[in-house]
DNA sequence: ATGTGC
């Protein structure tokens, strides 16, 4: 009996079990794509180039097991958003455009001891008040303007400098991934150029699906767990997204135009030039690797500014030390990233390259590089949804490292572009909707990022957690519904 | 995502 089939284009691709679709491999791919989604979600998965993208990373050297795409995938720059993809760290390669422009775009969420009915008639005070007090929009303008000295050392330590700087506790760092310093980082490797954009947006939300927004906890679907992240049903949460700013932006950049140069025959045998990648061992990969990690510390340095001001207007609006609030970091997630990590294929542990772009790292209990204080239940994942559809917090699944290299969803997803988004809607009626419909208060500094970022341009977030979940890759432990929420 | 372009 042959499995189920779903076809568009001239592609079929086969069910190999629920929720798990394959690209069979054929001509010059290395090894089968395979998307994880729902029917409902591959269907508008199909709908734009996100199959083909997914394809074309198979023909990347070195990749290993499969090119996978989340069910939150859509379209990027040559690689999915909602794509991972192993390639060997040995006789392999890394690619700039399978990490995305936005380097170690990711979300971070606060804990409160707050409920919902001390929030109650403070929204506009507390939405005002954080979007006078959290730089946001395109260009520049954070909570630190650095010199030359500091950028460096910020790109070197990342949240490290934070704390000796005060603008972190010694306890936000070890509820970070990688503990909010990638070792590896080499700011030497970062342009004069990116540099000089990144000094001026230390602390900045920036723009696009960038966000801040305070919620409350609906759900607890796992008891055991949600008591071990510290969450109950009606608790005030923070949720924070943004990532690099220019400074990651221009380092992708920066990076794609040295590899296509350099590294023309390998480009030459991909299907994409968005593909471009230097091979592993080379000086680029190297060079890259060093400045990409250098971004990511920067891009923690910026959620950690943003989080630590956040405490600072909830003391002004709630008239108390914020410790006394319990804003405590639950846990930091990279969105955009490539992390060196050892990985079992077959029967041997191999030394890969996991980019994960638009995707989240979702390590199962018992993995040691899991916090100790999450070591026991699973490694806390955040996926955010749309500003009218709220969030879910979910931890690392048993299966996420045989099927998913560690890595599950990281959001709703788009489900149109931003273009066709703004001719859908209107940033104003989107807000007057939000604030009479569901008491959700938005701020923004353009009305067309709200139009950009409307509840109804994403994917349904209860169906990509749905999926999740019952793969094991990530488990549901709780849903959030937005309070009110600044962006750019 | 982005001093909204390659």
């Amino acid at each position: 009996m042959s499995n189920p089939t779903f076809e568009v284009d001239d592609v079929t691709l086969e069910q190999v079990r629920e929720h798990v679709w394959e690209v069979p491999q054929t001509g010059d791919m290395r090894v089968p794509a395979r998307v994880l989604a729902s029917e409902a979600l591959l269907e508008e998965i199909s709908a734009d180039k996100t199959l083909e993208q997914i394809t074309n990373t198979t023909h990347l050297p070195g990749i290993t097991n499969h090119a996978i795409c989340m069910p939150d995938g859509h379209q990027g720059y040559g690689f999915p958003v909602g794509g991972v993809g192993a390639l060997d760290a040995e006789d392999g390669c890394i690619s700039p455009g399978a990490v995305g422009y936005d380097i170690n775009c990711g979300v971070r969420m606060m804990r409160t001891n707050l409920t919902y009915d001390d929030v109650r008639g403070h929204e506009e005070e507390l939405v005002d008040s954080l979007f006078t007090n959290v730089p946001s929009g395109l260009g520049g303008g954070g909570i630190v303007e650095a010199g030359a000295d500091t950028v460096d050392e910020i790109l070197a330590r990342g949240v490290d400098w934070a704390v000796e700087n005060g603008h972190a506790v010694a306890d936000d760092r070890l509820h970070c991934e990688d503990e909010g310093m990638r070792e590896e980082a080499d700011p030497s490797k970062v342009s004069q150029k990116a540099k000089d954009r990144g000094k001026n947006q230390i602390g900045s939300l920036g723009s696009g699906n960038h966000f801040l927004e305070v919620q409350r906890v609906t759900d607890v679907f796992d008891d055991e767990v949600g008591e071990a992240f510290g969450l109950e049903e009606d608790q005030i949460v923070v949720l924070i997204h943004c990532g690099s700013r220019g400074l990651g932006h221009q380092t992708c950049n920066d990076y794609l135009r040295k590899i296509e140069q350099t590294h023309q025959g390998l480009l030459n045998q991909l299907p994409d030039k968005e593909l471009a990648a230097a091979p592993a061992g080379s000086q680029l990969a190297e060079d890259y690797y060093g400045a990409m990690n250098a971004a990511i510390n920067f891009a923690w340095v910026n959620r950690q500014l943003i989080m630590h001001r956040t405490r600072q207007v909830f003391e002004r609006v709630f008239e108390r030390p914020w410790e006394e609030m319990e804003m405590e970091l639950l846990y930091d997630v990279a969105h955009n990233i490539a992390k060196k990590e050892t990985h079992t294929v077959g029967d041997e542990k191999r030394e890969l390259y996991v980019h994960r772009k638009g995707a989240t790292r979702a390590f199962p209990k018992g993995h040691p590089e899991v916090p100790k204080a999450y070591r026991d239940v699973g490694q806390p994942v955040i996926i955010p949804g749309s500003m009218g559809a709220g969030s879910y917090v979910l931890r690392g699944g048993a299966n996420s490292m045989d099927l998913t290299f560690g890595s599950t969803a990281h959001g709703a997803g788009r489900l149109m572009s931003r273009t066709q988004a703004k001719n859908e809607f209107w940033g104003g009626d989107v807000q007057d909707e939000l604030e009479a419909q569901d008491q959700i208060y938005v701020k923004a500094q353009s009305g067309a990022t709200v139009a950009e970022e409307a509840p109804g341009v994403y994917k349904d977030v209860d169906e990509v957690v749905r999926v999740s979940d019952e793969l094991g890759i990530g488990d549901k432990v709780a849903r959030t519904f937005p309070v009110c929420n600044i962006k750019g």
